[in-house]
DNA sequence: AAGTGTACTTAGGACCCCCGCC
DNA sequence: GGCGGGGGTCCTAAGTACACTT
């Protein structure tokens, strides 16, 4: 079939193939009939009913531990471990020496000592162990680092064998039938066993979590329904309730702070939608009533009564500065605090530099709020005019005369608080503040149609993030910057460092060539001899993996494909470290001009990007958009400005969103958009949270 | 105390960019 | 010049701890 050169190929029209219909997935076809479903259409339920009908299959529990039989050294001997108590070992042995457990100096003790206490308890009195110090996890470690690299290496099919059985186990609990509808089940399977790894200085950081069974678990289920079968053998639930109350579908019992855990539905289901809705509207109608309680709150702050004066300042700091409302903490928590819970030592008073305090009007707070997350900040009151006057005397007055531990709002707790809140509206309490503030502030920062006239999706998509951010940093949602992260940055700056080198030494080539002497300038050389290598060790693991059956095969296959990639990314920074030069002397001053305008280039776009993560590493734009930015805003944005919704909302945010979706391009979140969907739908339609006045 | 909403970390997947190949 | 693979980075989704409200 050789064609010669000249013979003119025949223009043949390509056959049409019919294309073959797409074929889904049991799970696909599920949550395609899904979509059907418009609860925000539908009529509402009696008051207080969640359901009238809910039938599930109860929820999936976790395999019983496999020994590995790998010993424990104690003492520089071996120890036989019996399988729980082994199972214990290998849950401390897989933490990581360097992460947020143990790697941290100021909670790594507690975390030890709650471990060992109770691991001692399992190995029992009289036990060979007795030493913390004398206890050598390594070779379980090894046996645990060993797997990782075996589960690297796992093939195709092995991947597609746990992806279907993972579907499978999505078929069988992941979806409940509520009042004729599908709905999809958030949490599945019973939280495994482990070592509890509370949040900050949490007491109980480091403690067992037992195993859980069908004992402790109660079923919430339709009276008509048949309670689900119970599969583990010799188990029964310990109850089974109709409760159509409640949203949840199967309870168990917490074993760290003997607290109750729950199978509840997803975010995308009608129950979270629901509520979701009714807390957006919530927020949309406090703006409707937030002059007048502003205005109150501002007369208040002078009250004589000093409870009333307490209630007005606490509404104030929730208000302006976007704090939580701070509920009492047990013995067994971490220390956090939110507004109603400071406490004099989380204030410290500016003074001004002559150290009268009298002409500054600055605190600075400083406390670990929900989660232990760090809040800082320095307020200063000026900024908010004689109402900021007012509040900055009112709490130098409930600070004075007070010990560091003592709380700054002594009169008014979070109950106090809410009740005083339910009386100036319908509804109100402390946290819809924050809702409010958050939608508010992002509706404000948006930028008009007008402004982003001319913009790129990218560039809108940036705008949007900066708005983003901006309520992200007023609710103080933070993230810590992970090592990972933290190596990425250090990098991108030290090859911002090697750009910047790499230009001046271009500008000494050009004077180089001006004065004569281009023989002195360094050319680049193209030999890397390890180049050839890696790609060798590349393609040698790459054969090796479709081979690889034994857990040794795999093992070796990952090393070699580690050790290959490794010296790949060296020989890529040797040839970033050249990239500049030139491989045959320039004979044109035009040449290396070209170079250094392209390097200048180069320079300036690192240069944003290393300020970009430096700005963004320690922010977290997902928890306000998740809970806190009303998804309306965003969607009516979108469409008023040609963004594709699905740059904001990835796939599980748009179903949680789905009632929002449809909103016409030119909805605001303000109080008219709440008379106006009440006036187009049958009153108790928004979950009665907003029509319940 | 119970029940539901909010918040973080982390594993893994999607996406993008670069490079080599055709 | 287009395409595909690989690697790095960014983002998503899952998991579960933590807080608020009633």
């Amino acid at each position: 079939m050789v064609r010669s050169k000249d013979e003119v190929k025949p223009k043949v029209p390509r056959v049409v193939q019919p294309r073959k219909p797409k074929v889904f997935t049991n799970l696909q076809k599920i949550e395609e009939a899904m979509k059907a479903y418009k609860w925000w259409d539908s009529d509402p339920l009696p008051d207080g009913r969640q359901w009238l009908y809910l039938e599930h299959a109860g929820l999936n529990f976790v395999d019983e531990y496999q020994p590995h039989n790998i010993k424990l050294i104690y003492n520089g001997k071996e120890v036989a471990l019996t399988p729980d108590q082994e199972e214990v070992a290998t849950f401390f042995a897989a933490l990581p020496e360097d992460g947020p457990q143990l790697g941290n100096v100021e909670t790594r003790q507690t975390f030890i000592d709650n471990f060992f206490d109770d691991w001692k308890e399992l190995l029992g009195e009289g036990h060979i162990v007795q030493d913390f110090i004398k206890c050598d996890f390594s070779p379980i470690k090894e046996y645990l680092e060993r797997n990782k690299v075996i589960k690297k290496a796992a093939t195709d099919s092995e991947k597609a064998l746990a992806k279907v059985n993972k579907e499978n186990m999505l078929l069988i609990y992941g979806f409940a039938i509520v009042d004729g509808h599908l709905e999809k089940v958030g949490n599945i399977t019973a939280e495994p066993p482990g070592l509890f790894r509370g949040r900050g200085k949490h007491p109980k950081t480091g403690k067992i979590k037992q195993r859980i069974y069908p004992s402790t678990v109660n079923i919430n289920i339709g009276e008509t329904c048949a309670a689900p079968r119970c599969l583990i053998p010799g188990y029964a639930w310990e109850g089974v309730q109709c409760d159509p109350t409640v949203s949840w579908l199967c309870s168990w019992k917490e074993t760290i702070l003997n607290s109750a855990k729950y199978v509840q539905l997803a975010a995308s289901s009608s129950f979270k939608g629901k509520s979701d809705m009714g807390k957006y509207n919530k927020a949309m109608k406090l703006k409707g009533y937030i002059g007048k309680i502003r205005k109150d709150y501002t007369a208040r702050l002078n009250s004589s009564d000093p409870e009333v004066c307490q209630i007005a300042t606490c509404m104030w700091v929730i208000d302006k500065l976007a704090l939580r409302v701070g509920g009492e903490k047990g013995e067994d928590e971490a220390d956090t605090v939110g507004c109603c819970s400071l406490r004099r030592e989380h204030l410290t008073f500016v003074p001004t530099p002559d150290g009268h305090s009298s002409t500054l009007h600055e605190i600075e707070l400083e406390f670990l709020g929900k989660d232990s997350m760090l809040f800082k900040q320095n307020v200063d009151f000026d900024r908010y005019g004689k109402v900021g006057h007012q509040v900055y005397k009112n709490l130098k007055s409930f600070c004075k005369n007070k010990g560091a531990k003592q709380d700054v709002f002594d009169l008014v707790t979070h109950t106090i608080l809410n009740a005083h809140l339910q009386t100036v509206m319908p509804g109100l309490s402390a946290k819809v503040f924050r809702t409010y503030n958050a939608s508010e502030t992002l509706q404000e920062k948006l930028p008009s149609t007008d402004e982003l006239k001319n913009l790129s999706v990218q560039d809108k998509l940036a705008k949007y993030n900066d708005a983003n951010r901006e309520v992200a940093i007023l609710c103080n949602h933070q993230r810590t910057v992970s090592n990972a992260i933290m190596k990425g940055i250090e990098t991108q700056e030290a090859r911002l460092k090697t750009l910047k080198q790499q230009k001046n030494e271009l500008k000494e080539m050009r004077s180089l060539l001006l004065s004569g002497r281009q023989d002195k300038i360094r050319l680049k050389s193209n030999s890397f001899p390890n180049e050839l290598k890696a790609l060798d060790l590349l393609e040698r693991a790459k054969e090796a993996k479709m081979k690889a059956k034994t857990h040794d095969e795999k093992l070796a296959v990952t090393n070699l494909h580690e050790e290959g990639a490794q010296l790949k990314k060296d020989v890529a920074v040797e040839k970033f470290k050249v990239g500049h030069l030139f491989a045959k002397t320039p004979n044109s001053e035009d040449q290396i001009d070209k170079r250094i305008d392209t390097w200048t280039e180069k320079i300036k776009k690192m240069e944003v990007n290393v300020r970009d993560r430096q700005d963004n590493k320690e922010v977290s734009l997902g928890t306000s958009k998740i809970n806190y930015m009303d998804p309306r805003i965003s969607v009516a944005w979108c469409k008023r400005n040609e963004t594709p919704i699905e740059k904001i909302f990835a796939k599980t945010l748009r179903e949680k969103f789905v009632w929002a979706l449809s909103v016409p391009c030119d909805w605001r979140f303000d109080f008219n958009s709440l008379q106006q969907s009440s006036l187009n739908s049958s009153p108790g339609q928004q979950n009665g949270t907003t029509t319940d006045d």
